[in-house]
DNA sequence: TTCGTTTGTACTGATATAAGTTATAGTTAATGA
DNA sequence: TGATTAACTATTGACAATATCAGTACAAACGGG
């Protein structure tokens, strides 16, 4: 039985969307599953279970439940907007009961997946080889709203551990964010917003622009994907009409690929982290920033004079590693531990 | 010889009055004020404390006020001219005398300073002058720049003193001196003594010449304070020798020797200053004798007697006993032991004279000391061949300065050469190009310190900021930076003014006795003077330029020896890194600038003892502080302070200047200056306590123990839940903090006991200014008696005082006060005591290996301290003949509520916060606890199940702290937290504990509206105001502040005066912060002379309890004075006050006599008259009733003038019609005056509605904007409560 | 020589940074009397 | 029906600061007639 879904209407009326923004159209929707060739990643699909994080008014979440009727698909939203408004769904299609489910917790929450998995057990992914993405198990979320970059970078984090929900292997997500953050997550090197979240990104996932919405007069009040971009992922392109509520920030949608690694999480972050602070200075000078007397250090054991003449926002991700390997070996490196500022306490 | 005539001719149009600001014009349409508007009776007018003529000063038409139209515009200059001023007065005193001129010639572009332009041509031409050989070139360069390029200026008597005195330097013959001095003093604007008045410029020796020689005044022209040393000099001309100089004596390194010219004649001036200056800084050898010669003549045990003849007066390492195990002579013991009155009173002179010296030496010889240190250090490691690996730490120092010194000083020489434009800029690179031209702008601030200090400042200032900030290796690139600029600064001043005191008094010799107290008195005065004078202040950016530029050559030269571990072989390997490293740290996303201290360092400076090489500075003083006299002369005595501690608010100096001049707040000064009179000495057997604690090493009471590192916890394994690795987070954070925060109070302790060391024996005194709202601080930061209950416990009265039977009652009952035991009657408190002798006696006589009674107290030191007071008191065949030196406190029971009460006439509330006379003192808190209970037991029998679950927990602790921060304005979402905490132990769940806590305190907050009925519309009244003002518009508002949208930005912040007269405004306003460039990074700072939008919201939140401040400061202040009148020593805390056990009875009586002179007077209706003229004619923006009449008729009106326009009828519009409106009304033309009666405007239209309150609407869409006149809130009623009742309420403070 | 035009540059303002989210005031929808 | 409360949203002086770059205004230099 198929999920049918509210008009149009119905759904602007919800009163609050919390800040977060949605495409409503359900034709944008199918074309991105159209591009995403879903059967081909997913084969089993009696098998495939699929955490659906704030769903919002589940347009997309009934596009894909249409289309590949997974063995269980589970909505966690918390909103009470939201939760009612998905509850009401629920209830008008009875027939989509026993696959499609509402959680009422709050993605935010760590503790919400443990309770989810470990403590409820109402779902239970299985464990899956980390040669390959996960073909039982797909996570679906919509982080366009104010807190949506916090939990990404952290759930980026979390890839890079394998904790979480990649501890059941290299996990997919389909993840819509604020156009912003994705520039910034997809910014090669030399670019103006190479930061350290982009450094991560392409060092645990393998990230694809998979929708974005037509920018006609470079609006949306950030930064543009580079034409590289575009014409390398040739996202489905949408338009603001398509997105509810009408104003806010442009949205789009990203395809996360974990990847496995073997990199040297503490020095890498702490390295990455220093070094992009002088994001345009020439590592012969941004490298002192790393401690006492990194500069000397570097500028001996470094042959390769070209790459101290680079600066830190130029570099690959292999050169990244390059220099965390050569601080790893720094006999007076400094305590990595000990970056952080105490809680203000002045007086005077 | 020049055209005198025609100076003179011009000089006859210059009967201008100098002023420093010219008071704007924007005020015009302000009623001048009288006595009158503030609806006094004529009891409380005849008995003005203040108020009165304060708040008529700063409510007068003419005086400039921060909120209106010029005020960006002039703030914008202000800063302009201050830092055309600073840079001015640095390149004068590096000799760039071109760039000086230029920069004569922009301030003279500058029209709103044009007035006091002559002040800055003066100092120019002083230096000119002081560098020219010939007087011709002196007057034709004054001529010339008169008449070309400042055409508009006039010289003033000053100009005239300067020609004066180097008339008399320069001329060849007496007779070229008769006749240019004769034509100058014809000159004089006002009179010949306007010329003499300029004892900065004109010499002891100019005087004599002036009269001996030339016979051209007489000696009463001369000022007062100089007749007798200019006398004492003509009468004795046998003393006339050279000073004593020193042999081999220091080579001038005190004064940056900048001034070298190729004149005989001048370099013989200039070299003699060097010289003086040494002078004035070694201790008299005469004074000393007669010092010496005092105190042996004293009653003195042998070994004090000898200790005295061995003592060398006159050696700086004297000063105090920085040094381990060197006994300076314990004046206390001695003056504890003298006899007879006049023995004391010999005595104190004596110890004040010895000390006047010291006081000089111990402000202004800390950085060279500290390099002697250091030197001394290194030389003795040198003479041992101790070339050990770990050096001692101030042979480390040592080399750093004799690193970084040559790096400064080619670094001033490039400086230099920029400046004189000997640089070919074609051959630079484009980075060198950059450098010199940043060069330029801190160039001039980089030579007026020697090189030597600017080293020894910028190390010592690092060191001192070792982990502060919140990094815990090191510190904040920005605090640094600033931190060493200020510090040369503040160097550069002493400096300055020690030169030119010694210039002034250069040829008057000190080898009389008697005349050198003439000396010393004119001295001060000078001083004062100067002080007073000074206002420049090097503006924030150029102070951290300086800085990083000083630290980054630090950082450059400074290295250490390390350890690490090599990560392949794992052996230890030894290497060498920079001291300091400059990097960044974030926090919350932030980035912030961090200079990293290498661990290696860190450790040394925690081991040894940091005094031994930072001396310690703004220490408490050996002699009575300078009393206040003006806003910004008091205090120490070459250290510049200001009355108020308003960092950046010019604003409220503003006020502060106005009102000071017209001699309205001399009470606060006189108030003040008791405070900084009370002598006070260290504990010595305490300390010895403390210091044998201390050393162990271990936790002790408030003391944390000594940890030597930080141990982290281990890290979970990666694959952990997420939730858990953010625990392990908070969890290091916690342990980096509670490590760092036990750190530095360790650190803490270990200065006060290094300073009360340094101390031990002393004489010294606290010298004291005011917050912005009045209260009192020590200028002394790390040891003063605010401090914890260590300090306090060191700190004991010099004074003693015999106990008398009430003394010793009072000091029973301040032992049991400080176990905390204070809620009973007094004799009660008595009894608590009596009841534990034997416990006194061992906690006296064994504090640390007896049973320790005395660690149970609330305040275990100063009841240890008590207890031993007691002991010995009680020892005595009587115990009333003991002399007592501890002081005893009287505590305010809830003071802001008392205060509260008294406003609010609540007769409950003043009764239980002891307003009333009562046989028991009555306890608020327990009072509330109990209303609680009552309100929860009722709710409880309508069934409500949280009321029955919680009413039998409400205890007084329960509700304490949230009925104290009631006072300060808690919302209801804090007090709940508090509540909760308090509750937490109860409930497991902390979401059910969260719940109960939100129900509690409902009733909380609704027992004390209760029990403060009076009190709380009062506050809420307060808050009402403010929130109104703050967001209130004037008239002459700057357009350019609508560019966002339709609203202005507010400028107006709430302005009040104390009882009294203080001006208190309330400095929250948005920040303004800029990035500034330095050489390390980019640094984030205000700048103080920006005049932003206010910030309405702590405003509001700011004033209830800012108010209640300012009261209880005015009542300290006042009990102070009194005080100080019947001859107590008086020292107090906020709402603490204290003084001998013997006096308590009588400084009760005068607490309550002047909280009562305080409240008689209705203050809220004082306040709000205040307020009614302060912001008379200023509008507010309100929303109406759309559909109401009024309404209407604005619709209609906007309609119509918008036609008329042709365009949108803006607020700004309106504002600017309103002002007009204002304006015709209050002219004095009749025509104008009907005019503006003719006129509607949207204002004038609501203006007739008798009650706006009524209209106004605060909901939805239904609502129309307009602007209304600003009108405060009614006052509400007021309780029945009398003040008056206080007389005899014997536990008002208790 | 004049007068566009380019070029350089001083200044301002915007944005990203990290990655558990502080509290609180003000608004609006919903709820209870 | 008005009022009261709960929930959401904005604001954010604790992004308790700093690097970078784009845009702009403005002066110097250029250069072509």
């Amino acid at each position: 039985m198929s999920l049918v879904t509210k008009s149009a209407r119905e759904l602007t009326q919800i009163q609050h969307y919390y800040g977060f923004r949605y495409v409503l159209n359900t034709i944008v929707h199918e074309r991105i599953f159209d591009k995403l060739k879903v059967p081909t990643k997913y084969p089993n699909s009696d098998r495939l279970k699929v955490l659906d994080l704030y769903p919002g008014p589940s347009q997309h979440s009934a596009v894909f439940y249409n289309r590949y009727r997974p063995a269980q698909h589970l909505l966690m939203d918390s909103r009470p907007d939201f939760v009612k408004h998905i509850s009401d769904l629920i209830a008008r299609n009875k027939g989509c009961e026993p696959t499609l489910q509402l959680y009422k917790h709050d993605p935010y929450e760590w503790q919400a997946y443990t309770d989810l998995i470990d403590v409820d057990k109402v779902l239970s992914p299985s464990n899956c080889s980390r040669e390959s993405i996960h073909d039982q198990f797909l996570v679906l979320a919509n982080l366009t709203g104010m807190i949506g970059e916090g939990l990404f970078m952290q759930w980026l984090a979390c890839i890079g551990n394998r904790n979480w929900l990649q501890r059941f292997g290299r996990v997919k997500i389909l993840v819509w964010v604020q156009q912003c953050t994705a520039v910034k997550l997809l910014a090669k090197p030399g670019d103006q917003l190479r930061a350290k979240c982009s450094l991560v990104t392409e060092a645990f996932t393998e990230t694809k622009l998979v929708a974005a919405m037509n920018t006609k007069k470079s609006g949306g009040g950030s930064a543009n994907f580079s034409d590289n971009i575009l014409s390398e992922d040739r996202p489905v392109m949408f338009d603001q009409q398509d997105v509810w509520p009408p104003s806010g920030k442009n949205i789009c949608l990203l395809e996360v690929n974990p990847r496995d690694h073997s990199i040297d999480l503490d020095n890498f972050d702490y390295v990455s982290k220093h070094l992009l602070i002088l994001k345009s200075t020439p590592l012969y000078d941004s490298l002192d920033s790393l401690g006492h007397g990194a500069k000397e250090y570097f500028r001996k054991v470094v042959q390769n004079q070209k790459l101290l003449e680079k600066c830190p926002k130029e570099l690959t991700l292999a050169e990244f590693l390059h220099i965390t390997e050569i601080f790893d070996k720094w006999p007076f490196k400094p305590d990595i531990y000990l970056d952080f500022i105490d809680v203000f306490q002045e007086s005077d | 010889m020049l055209r005198y005539s025609s100076i003179c001719r011009r000089s006859h149009g210059s009967n201008r009055i100098i002023r420093q600001l010219r008071p704007l014009s924007g005020t015009v349409f302000l009623q001048k004020p009288s006595m009158d508007s503030f609806g006094m009776d004529n009891r409380a007018t005849s008995e003005d404390i203040g108020f009165l003529k304060s708040s008529v000063v700063s409510t007068a038409p003419g005086f400039t006020t921060f909120d209106n139209a010029q005020a960006a515009a002039q703030a914008g200059e202000t800063r302009n001219i201050m830092n055309l001023w600073s840079l001015l007065e640095a390149c004068l005193h590096s000799g760039y005398m071109d760039r000086a001129f230029s920069i004569l010639k922009s301030l003279y572009g500058l029209k709103s300073h044009r007035a006091s332009f002559i002040d800055d041509y003066n100092k120019f031409l002083a230096k000119f002058a002081e560098k020219a050989d010939d007087l011709k070139a002196v007057d034709k360069k004054l001529f010339d720049d008169l008449q070309k390029s400042f055409p508009t200026v006039d010289y003033n008597d000053k100009t005239l003193a300067i020609l004066i005195h180097n008339a008399i330097r320069l001329s060849d013959s007496q007779e070229t001196r008769l006749k240019h001095c004769r034509t100058y003093l014809r000159m004089a604007v006002s009179g010949c003594r306007g010329i003499l008045s300029n004892v900065e410029v004109l010499t002891v020796q100019d005087y004599r010449c002036l009269i001996n020689e030339l016979e051209l005044i007489e000696l009463n022209d001369l000022p007062a304070d100089l007749t007798p040393l200019v006398v004492a000099n003509n009468l004795s001309p046998e003393n006339n020798e050279e000073p004593r100089r020193t042999a081999g004596g220091t080579d001038g390194s005190m004064i940056p020797q900048t001034q070298e010219t190729t004149k005989p004649a001048f370099q013989e001036q200039v070299k003699a200053i060097p010289k003086n200056a040494d002078d004035l800084l070694a201790v008299d050898t005469i004074g000393m004798k007669v010092v010496r010669h005092t105190l042996l003549g004293l009653t003195l045990t042998d070994e004090q007697r000898k200790q005295i003849k061995e003592f060398n007066f006159e050696s700086a390492s004297n000063l105090l006993n920085f040094e381990n195990g060197q006994d300076n002579i314990d004046f206390f013991e001695i003056h504890k032991n003298l006899k007879t009155e006049e023995e004391r009173e010999a005595f104190a002179k004596a110890l004040d004279e010895f000390n006047q010296d010291r006081q000089l030496q111990l402000e202004h010889r800390a950085t060279d000391a500290a390099k002697e240190r250091w030197k001394h250090d290194f030389e003795e490691a040198k003479a041992r061949g101790d070339l050990s690996i770990q050096k001692k730490l101030n042979v480390k120092l040592w080399e750093w300065f004799n690193q970084m010194l040559p790096l400064v000083k080619e670094e001033v020489k490039r400086c230099a050469e920029v400046a004189s434009d000997s640089v070919q800029e074609g051959t630079l690179s484009a980075k060198e190009k950059k450098q010199n031209k940043a060069r330029q702008d801190y160039g001039p601030y980089l030579t007026l310190v020697d090189a030597e200090k600017m080293c020894v400042i910028t190390i010592l200032e690092l060191l001192k900021l070792n982990s502060t900030g919140g990094v815990m290796e090191g510190m904040r690139t920005a605090r640094a930076v600033i931190s060493v600029g200020k510090a040369i600064e503040m160097e550069f001043r002493a400096e300055l003014l020690l030169k030119n005191e010694s210039y002034v008094f250069k040829d008057i010799n000190k080898k009389s006795h008697e005349f050198k107290l003439l000396v010393q008195r004119a001295r001060n005065t000078f001083r004062s003077m100067k002080i007073e004078e000074s206002k420049i202040l090097w503006p924030q950016e150029s102070r951290a330029k300086i800085g990083s530029i000083l630290i980054s050559m630090l950082i450059h030269v400074a290295r250490v020896r390390v350890e690490g571990v090599d990560p392949v072989t794992q052996e230890k390997i030894q290497g060498e890194a920079p001291a300091f490293s400059h990097g960044y740290q974030y926090h919350n996303g932030s980035k912030l600038g961090v200079l990293k201290i290498h661990r290696s360092l860190v450790h040394q400076l925690n081991g040894e003892r940091l005094v031994a090489a930072v001396q310690p500075q703004l220490l408490p003083m050996l002699v009575k502080p300078r009393p206040w006299k003006s806003w910004n002369s008091g205090g120490y005595f070459y250290t510049q302070s200001t009355l108020i501690r308003s960092k950046e608010s010019p604003e409220q100096v503003a006020y502060l200047k106005a009102v000071s001049d017209s001699g309205a707040i001399d009470n606060v000064y006189h108030g003040l200056n008791v405070l900084g009179e009370t002598p006070w000495t260290v504990n010595r057997k305490m300390f010895d306590i403390m210091s044998h604690v201390w050393n162990t090493g271990k936790a002790f009471l408030d003391i944390p123990g000594n940890q030597s590192k930080l141990i982290l916890t281990p890290q979970p394994p990666r694959d952990a839940d997420p939730s858990i690795h953010r625990k392990w987070k908070l969890k290091n954070k916690e342990l980096a903090n509670e490590f760092s925060s036990g750190r530095s109070a360790r650190c803490d302790a270990n200065y006060k006991l290094e300073i009360a060391r340094a101390f031990l024996g002393e004489k010294f005194y606290f010298p004291h200014n005011l917050d912005f709202r009045g209260r009192a601080y020590p200028l002394s930061p790390h040891f003063n008696h605010l401090g914890n209950d260590m300090s306090r416990g060191l700190m004991i009265f010099w004074n003693g005082k015999r106990l008398e039977s009430t003394g010793l009652k009072w000091l029973k009952v301040h032992l049991s006060n400080l176990f905390g035991f204070d809620k009973a009657p007094l004799d009660e408190r008595v009894t608590f005591t009596e009841s534990h002798l034997e416990d006194i006696k061992d906690s006296a006589e064994n504090p640390l290996d007896g049973k320790g009674w005395w660690k149970q107290a609330d305040k275990p030191w100063q009841a240890l301290a008590t207890c031993m007071e007691l002991n010995e008191a009680l020892k005595l065949d009587n115990p009333c003949d003991f002399i007592s030196h501890v002081p005893v406190h009287q505590d305010g029971t809830c003071n802001g509520l008392q205060h509260y009460a008294a406003l609010g006439g609540d007769v409950e509330g003043a009764k239980q916060v002891n307003l009333m006379p009562s046989d028991r003192p009555q306890d608020v808190y327990s009072h509330v606890a109990k209303l609680v209970v009552a309100r929860l037991e009722a709710a409880a029998a309508k069934g409500d199940e949280n009321a029955e679950l919680l009413k039998t927990m409400i205890k007084r602790k329960v509700v304490k702290q949230t009925v104290m921060t009631n006072v300060y304005g808690v919302t209801y979402i804090g007090a709940t937290h508090q509540i909760e905490k308090q509750l937490s132990n109860v409930f497991d769940d902390y979401k059910r504990s969260y719940e109960m806590s939100k129900y509690l305190t409902k009733h909380v907050f609704a027992s004390v509206r209760e029990l403060f009925e009076g009190a709380h519309l009062i506050q809420d009244w307060l808050g009402d105001c403010a929130k109104r003002i703050s967001k209130s518009i004037r008239l002459d508002i700057d357009e350019k502040t609508f560019k966002n949208g339709n609203k202005p930005d507010f400028m107006s912040s709430v302005i009040w005066t104390t009882p009294l007269g203080l001006p208190i405004v309330q400095p929250y306003r948005e920040s303004g912060k800029r990035q500034v460039v330095t050489n390390l990074q980019t640094v984030f700072i205000s700048d103080p002379f920006a005049v932003n939008p206010i910030n309405a919201r702590r405003q509001k939140a700011g004033f209830p309890p800012n108010f209640i401040h300012s009261l209880d400061a005015s009542h300290m202040l006042l009990s102070a004075l009194k005080c100080g009148e019947k001859g107590l020593d008086f020292a107090a805390v906020h709402d603490s006050y204290w003084t001998h056990a013997s006096d308590i009875d009588t400084m009760n009586v005068l607490l309550r006599e002047q909280f009562i002179k305080l409240h008689e007077v209705d203050l809220i209706e004082r306040l709000k008259n205040e307020f009614d003229e302060r912001y008379r004619n200023y509008l507010q923006i309100i929303k109406i009733d759309k559909t109401s009449d009024v309404a209407a008729k604005i619709v209609e009106l906007r309609r119509k003038l918008s036609q008329k326009l042709g365009r949108q009828f803006t607020l700004a519009d309106e504002i600017y019609m309103e002002k007009k409106r204002i304006e015709l009304l209050e002219s004095e033309e009749p025509s104008e005056n009907a005019e503006g009666a003719e006129m509607t405007t949207t204002v004038s239209l609501l203006g007739e509605i008798e009650d706006i309150g009524a209209l106004e609407k605060s909901g939805d869409s239904s609502g129309i904007m307009v602007l209304a006149p600003l009108k405060l809130p009614q006052i509400p009623p007021k309780g029945n409560f009398d003040v008056r009742e206080l007389e005899n309420s014997k536990y008002f403070f208790s």
